[in-house]
DNA sequence: AGCGGGATTAGC
DNA sequence: CTAATCCCGCTT
C-alpha cells in the first residue's frame, strides 16, 4: 500500500541541505549574501511551504545605529543576543511582523531581516517584510525558536543566483550617516523584491534576462 | 500611568 | 503623503 505521506496537498520538504547555526555564526554580512537563493521552509499541521529569499539585511549591532541591538539588551531584542541559528520575530507597526536570522556567537546581537521571498509551493503574494511573515504565518510565537525542522527553516537546494545586488538598507534613514548608508541590503534581481533596485540595476537585470531568453 | 515612535503597508 | 494600530521602552 502507497504510504500516505505527501498526499492531501500537505506537500513535500524541499530537497537540500538544512542550514544549522554553524551557517549562521560567520560574518554576518556573508551570511547575508549566501543566503540570496536559499529556500525558507515553513512547515505548520504537517503542511509545508516555502519561497526563495531574494532580499535581505543585515544588521550589525550593537554599534550599527539602525539595528535594534543598538539600545541595548531589552526583552523585545534578547533574541538576537542569544546564540546563532534561532528566528528573532517581532510586531511593527502594531500589525505587521518581522523575520530575522540571529548571526555571530552570543553575546554579538546581529541578524539578518529577511525582506523579500518568491513564493513557492503554498505561498500566496509577500513583497515585503510584514506580508512574507503573513503569507507563511509567522509570528511572535516563533521568536527564538531554532531554525530547524520543524517549524521553520533555511535549505539550500543547490541553487545560485546569477548575481547578488547590494543597496542601503530600506527605512533606516533615521539612523544617521553612516548606517543610513551601508549597503547591507542583499537582493537577487527579479521581481518579488520589496522594492525596485536603483535604475542601473534594473537595466542590467533587463539585460540578463533578455540574454538568458535568447534572441528571438 | 503616560507618551512617542517604529527594520510596514495600503490607499488617496 | 498619511493613516492604521499596538507593543515597547523610557519618562514622570
Amino acid at each position: 500500500m502507497a504510504p500516505d505521506a505527501g498526499d492531501r496537498g500537505l506537500g513535500e520538504r524541499p530537497a537540500g541541505r538544512v542550514l544549522g547555526p554553524e551557517f549562521f555564526v560567520r560574518d554576518t554580512l556573508e551570511v547575508a549574501r549566501e543566503l540570496c537563493g536559499k529556500l525558507l521552509v515553513r512547515e505548520q499541521d504537517g503542511q509545508v511551504r516555502y519561497g526563495r529569499l531574494v532580499e535581505l539585511e543585515a544588521y550589525l549591532g550593537p554599534d550599527d545605529l539602525a539595528a535594534h541591538s543598538s539600545r541595548g539588551r531589552t526583552p523585545r531584542t534578547s533574541v538576537m543576543f542569544g546564540p546563532p541559528g534561532h528566528a528573532y520575530v517581532y510586531l511593527i507597526y502594531g500589525q505587521y511582523h518581522c523575520l530575522n536570522f540571529v548571526t555571530r556567537p552570543e553575546g554579538q546581537p546581529q541578524a539578518i531581516l529577511v525582506r523579500a521571498l518568491e513564493p513557492g509551493p503554498g505561498v500566496g503574494r509577500c513583497g515585503g517584510p510584514g506580508l512574507l511573515t503573513r503569507a507563511l504565518d509567522i509570528d511572535r510565537r516563533l521568536n527564538g525558536i531554532p531554525l530547524a525542522p520543524p517549524p521553520l527553516y533555511v535549505v539550500d537546494d543547490g541553487f545560485r543566483p546569477e548575481r547578488v545586488v547590494q543597496t542601503p538598507r530600506v527605512g533606516v534613514e533615521y539612523s544617521g550617516v553612516p548606517w543610513a548608508e551601508e549597503p547591507w541590503r542583499f537582493c537577487v534581481p527579479g521581481l518579488f523584491l520589496s522594492r525596485r533596485l536603483p535604475a542601473s540595476e534594473e537595466v542590467r537585470a533587463h539585460r540578463v534576462q533578455q540574454r538568458a531568453r535568447g534572441p528571438r
